[in-house]
DNA sequence: GTGATGCTATAACGTCGTTATTTCAAGTGT
DNA sequence: ACACTTGAAATAACGACGTTATAGCATCAC
């Protein structure tokens, strides 16, 4: 799709990215954007109809960029070895991202709610992962469907990273230990046996 | 602790409780809960020091709910199964409390910085969920330290439960089952031997 | 009775998202 | 060349927000 954009909207949308990554998502405001971006409040809502319009494409954003720090190693022989290395790669990029993915899951902006075409680019980044499992389910190593399996592995890695982010760690433990211990439960759990 | 509070405190804190369930996060505004609980606006900040005061109670209010609700259901002579319903009743509360659930772990409300009172309470509702396990550990069940097994299940269990509020469903699929299955999975990574 | 104290409501300030109004330059017809 | 329309821009305004300052008004000490 990658809807064409004129200078100005792609300025804006750079500044809109760029509060959010070092001010959080209550630094995005429509005022603010437009006077990073260098042109007033009505350059937001003549090309993306809005504030909201604009936290969909950071929105979107924050999912091209889990899809990509994913897809950034390389399969090897060895799938379970591979979707463990996706797992990490996604928690780092959710961590390195995290007020992106504060907007997209912790519903940081009020009353936003993504479009029909950001919800499906969510979706297709699920795919991605789904991908990784298959090759597991198919080398006969874990048990059960390829989608079923992503999506409780997702949930769970979500969970964990979420709480990281927000700062509730009640044993005050290293947060990436954790994780490795997590995925070593869920792991054996899913082994076929 | 539970602070002294005269009638008016109760009444605001009950209508800005009544206004996050009914309307979610974004309706709760200072002139809203005082109109509301039928006082002006000073009367939250003589109280609670101003908006994050009151949202603090909220935060503190779902917490006690979660704890509440998982304490619901007695213990019985199988350990895991106890801790299994003890899963299915979390995400029974977090549902029918999402939008409070939602300002506890989802930043719902922009800036707000829980207390070190309410962060202690999150720690004893994660507490509460270490006692269920151990009992699996003490009889041998599960392998592992009961904290570091609570960290890791709650995570995954928060995660499952946040994407089923913000309606993220890839295979559209019944929350209800998948949360069922990921319990399957945890629990077989879980178990001894 | 009078002044001080503390709680209350009202009003004000700056910011928010959004909408209405105005400005102004480019284009069109004659 | 000049009046006129058109479309996109900036500016101004509206109502609501959190918060702070101000003013009203009881209650108490003396």
């Amino acid at each position: 799709m990658a809807r064409t954009r004129d200078e100005q909207g792609r300025r804006i949308l750079e500044a809109a990215s760029e509060l959010l990554s070092t001010e959080g998502a209550s630094a995005l405001s429509v005022r603010r954007i437009a006077a990073a971006a260098g042109c007033s409040t009505m350059g937001l809502y003549s090309r993306f109809g809005g504030k909201d319009g604009v936290v969909d494409e950071l929105y979107a954003e924050g999912f091209e960029r889990l899809v990509d720090g994913m897809k950034a190693n390389l399969p090897t022989d060895d799938p379970v070895a591979d979707l463990r290395r996706g797992a990490a790669c996604y928690r780092d990029t959710a961590l390195a991202n995290s007020t992106h993915y504060m907007v997209m899951f912790g519903g940081a902006v009020p009353d936003f709610v993504p479009s029909d075409a950001s919800h499906e680019l969510a979706h297709a980044a699920f795919d991605g992962l789904v991908a990784k499992v298959a090759r597991c389910t198919a080398a006969g190593l874990f048990e059960g469907s390829p989608d079923q399996i992503t999506e409780l592995l997702w949930g769970a890695i979500h969970g964990l990273v979420m709480l990281e982010i927000v700062g509730i760690n009640p044993l005050m433990s290293d947060p990436g230990a954790r994780f490795e211990r997590a995925l070593d439960v869920l792991f054996r759990g899913l082994a076929r046996g």
